[in-house]
DNA sequence: CGGACTTTGTCCGAAACCGTACAGGGGCCA
DNA sequence: TGGCCCCTGTACGGTTTCGGACAAAGTCCG
């Protein structure tokens, strides 16, 4: 196989790293498709593989045996696999690919080597972290503090971010899972989007019509973690 | 100043790091006095200290301008300034002292160069983060799956973990702002958990009764982050 | 002791959301 | 074409929580 170069490769964090840092983890990057419903990440189980997706979404879930609710969420721009990165193998958390694409992976102990080798890879993929728990943060305030309809505008915002399409792939049912309310609640909500103008939804399909207005619709759940993730990755 | 030795602080980190990587920090270590509702970290501002409590509470609270919300608490089990860790040196969230107590303050300058130094220091805050993580993505289940009451009872039961007394300082009004519910809606939870004998409040001031129960009552949602803490860095 | 302030208890109508159930429609496959 | 399954729309009563307001009780300090 040859040797991935940087411009082969469409992860963001890939595309961060410095030439020196890549040519270290090229040799380990194997590409693999992503598909519907894989589950990267097993709960409480040895992470064989870490992720860089370029095309797709996952899904990160607390999976508490009872109820599961999505606590991030994860495409090209980032990583799958963070606990990697912070010294251990493992983590309750779930990792299940909820659209298809595909991924860079490497093994965990190649990235391991590499972390060791590397202040600035630790610096760039540490800094992914930071914008993650930052994501993280923002599920909380939004779940806490705000309706079905808002927080389905920031999902459908940060799901398009990531699928980089107008047309979504997503059922109400999904939906409704990730962001732990019923399914009718995500109808009742659909329909007053859409009544607005602001998506347009058909079976098993999500179309956005004006982000703009979307966005202004998720009011202050959506933003900080974007710009948390730019401020400390972007034009890179 | 003598220099610090282990058995001098009474932070678990501190306690479950090498030997050789205590040495490294120990010199510039500097205990400080946490007052009540000092702000350790502000939002979007360069992080002067990392700070390792021995006593004391800290909360790290999402704020967005209009609402607040706590997505995390940090004790003598803990960090505060994980974004230093991560390769950067400010973070949307800020850092609340909810108890008085006393940390281990580190400049961030000096705690870099000790991370650069030592992948096992690396490693032992690394899985700090990771807990962390793990406690946001609980928080994001109990603020999205469970009713006052039970949410209620996970924060008391995390806060007498970190405060290690049975009386804990804390008033309605302010349980509900980390809550992120209605002051009045704490009081009335408060209300069903003293008459089942759980805890017993009094002006500013609760007393847990019966932990047992009250992990009972707090469900699934306390638990895993306390568990990974565990996994990760217990008996060390 | 008296006054000011904080904290707690209680109430109201309104809104959001839940759990559940069931009917209609679209797409797929035999 | 017919049958089946998944997805979507809708309904209903019941519960939780909200937003706001006000009164009572505790604490502090002059």
């Amino acid at each position: 196989m040859p040797t991935l170069r940087p411009s082969d490769c469409r992860n963001r964090l890939l595309a961060a790293v410095t030439a020196e840092d890549f040519s270290r983890l090229a040799p380990h990057l194997e590409r693999v498709p992503l598909a519907f419903r894989q589950v990267l990440i097993e709960a409480d189980r040895p992470i064989p593989h870490a992720f860089f997706p370029e095309e797709g979404l996952v899904s990160l879930i607390a999976d508490t045996g009872e109820g599961r609710v999505e606590v991030g969420l994860t495409g090209f721009e980032g990583l799958v696999g963070v606990p990697l990165l912070l010294g251990t193998d493992r983590t309750p958390h779930v990792a299940l690919v909820q659209a298809e694409g595909t991924a860079l992976r490497i093994e965990a102990a190649a990235l391991g080597d590499a972390l060791a080798a590397s202040a600035s890879l630790r610096s760039v993929l540490g800094r992914y972290v930071q914008s993650l728990i930052v994501q993280v943060g923002q599920t909380v305030y939004a779940n806490t503090d705000h309706t079905i309809e808002t927080r389905l505008a920031r999902w459908i915002l940060m799901t398009q971010d990531r699928l980089r399409r107008d047309d979504l792939p997503l059922t109400h049912d999904f939906m409704a899972t990730m962001l732990g309310v019923r399914r009718p609640g995500v109808t009742t909500a659909l329909h007053i989007l859409e009544g607005a103008r602001l998506i347009q939804a058909r079976r098993g399909c999500i179309t956005v019509l004006d982000r703009t207005r979307l966005a202004e619709c998720a009011g202050d759940s959506y933003g900080p973690a974007e710009a948390e993730y730019e401020r400390l990755l972007g034009r890179a």
